[in-house]
DNA sequence: TGTAAAGTTGCAGGGAGTGCAACTATGGCA
DNA sequence: TGCCATAGTTGCACTCCCTGCAACTTTACA
């Protein structure tokens, strides 16, 4: 064992990237629906049968590093402080990955313009954001030393996420030219003074 | 024309609500999975074809009445008076939901274990919801009167969703017991007032 | 070099969902 | 009442996603 990195692991993670690569060129050229698995594994030059040993659906070719960002949210969020608040807390994670993506604009840009014209990529993008909130509501609960009243995970969890998510169509719609860490702060900052402001 | 309520209409809603019966006794029986649109045509007495006039995919059985319960949502939120702040206005459109929603306890849990159990359910309705968040929001910004900033519209809507999202786990992780208005104005409030609260 | 484990492939098949054309029922009208 | 246009139903053929299985190939390691 021990095959981190041998030779088996780093093609798996070559093919990998290639069936990723393949996939995402076929699907800005002819479009998602139109783009059938066996025509990626012939540009990937595997199998067809092989494409599902590296990606349980098609939609999960589009979303491959929802886990990665997830695990990175996790890990900035159990490394701060335990004296600021869970919100201060959740902002710097999201803004961690926020910075991230800021990095990788346009392939970003190329999956929400491939989960804008797809229902179903749509859909399970927003499936693992639910995942993200299991796992945040999950840590938040654990980061609480239990003496007070506990806080409310599942909403802080689920508040930052959709903070992130306007954020980041804000952050589109205004064509993606702003920078996406002030963004995501200044939503987390109104969502964290409360959003019940008196009209005018 | 002008046939809103003739034969034809009242047999399409009985035929649709058929359809739903056989469909969601067969879930409770043999799994959502495991039952066949062939199976469901079958206990409805339709021909399979027939099934996809009425319901596009078979996850959307589960999810039939998504679009009346968003109209309730954007009429009651149409009917705020226009003094109170956004965020009022969408806590009393969510919670007359709410109402609505004990009112079908046990086909709401139905649902719920439904969702639990099948991911392209749970996905589905997940995108169902974000398209409350663009009802809301449009309806948000249309509200506003022009003068002033206008409000986050995006993040509110997305929030507010959020809220009402993690009310609902709270509810039926209760055990569906307590009053889903009541748990739903609580998660509003704290939302409107701010999550930044400091630790202790 | 031999052997166990991991990875790849082809095959057969199930089930969702769609386009099309034929057929049937309904609603309105002369 | 009988006729016609329209709406709804059905069967058929088909595409595509995805899965289990068994045979085969490659890699790791002693």
């Amino acid at each position: 064992m021990a095959t981190d990195d041998g030779l088996r692991a780093r093609k798996k993670r070559q093919t990998a990237r290639r069936i990723e690569d393949a996939a995402l060129d076929l699907f800005d050229r002819d479009g998602f629906e139109a783009t059938t698995v066996e025509e990626i594994a012939a540009a990937a030059d595997i199998s067809p049968r092989t494409f599902f040993h590296y990606f349980a659906t098609k939609d999960d070719v589009v979303l491959a590093d929802y886990a990665e960002r997830l695990t990175r949210v996790t890990e900035v969020l159990r490394g701060q402080p335990r004296q600021i608040s869970s919100w201060q807390a959740l902002m710097a994670s999201f803004q961690a990955v926020a910075a991230d993506y800021e990095q990788e604009r346009d392939a970003l840009l190329r999956r929400f313009r491939i989960m804008a014209s797809t229902e179903s990529v749509f859909a399970r993008s927003l499936q693992l954001q639910a995942g993200w909130e299991d796992a945040v509501a999950d840590l938040l609960a654990a980061r609480h030393d239990n003496s007070g009243e506990p806080p409310p995970a599942r909403l802080l969890a689920a508040s930052a996420v959709a903070a992130m998510r306007a954020a980041l169509h804000h952050w589109v719609a205004a064509g993606a030219r702003a920078s996406l860490p002030a963004i995501v702060q200044d939503h987390f900052t109104r969502l964290g003074a409360g959003l019940d402001r008196p009209r005018r």
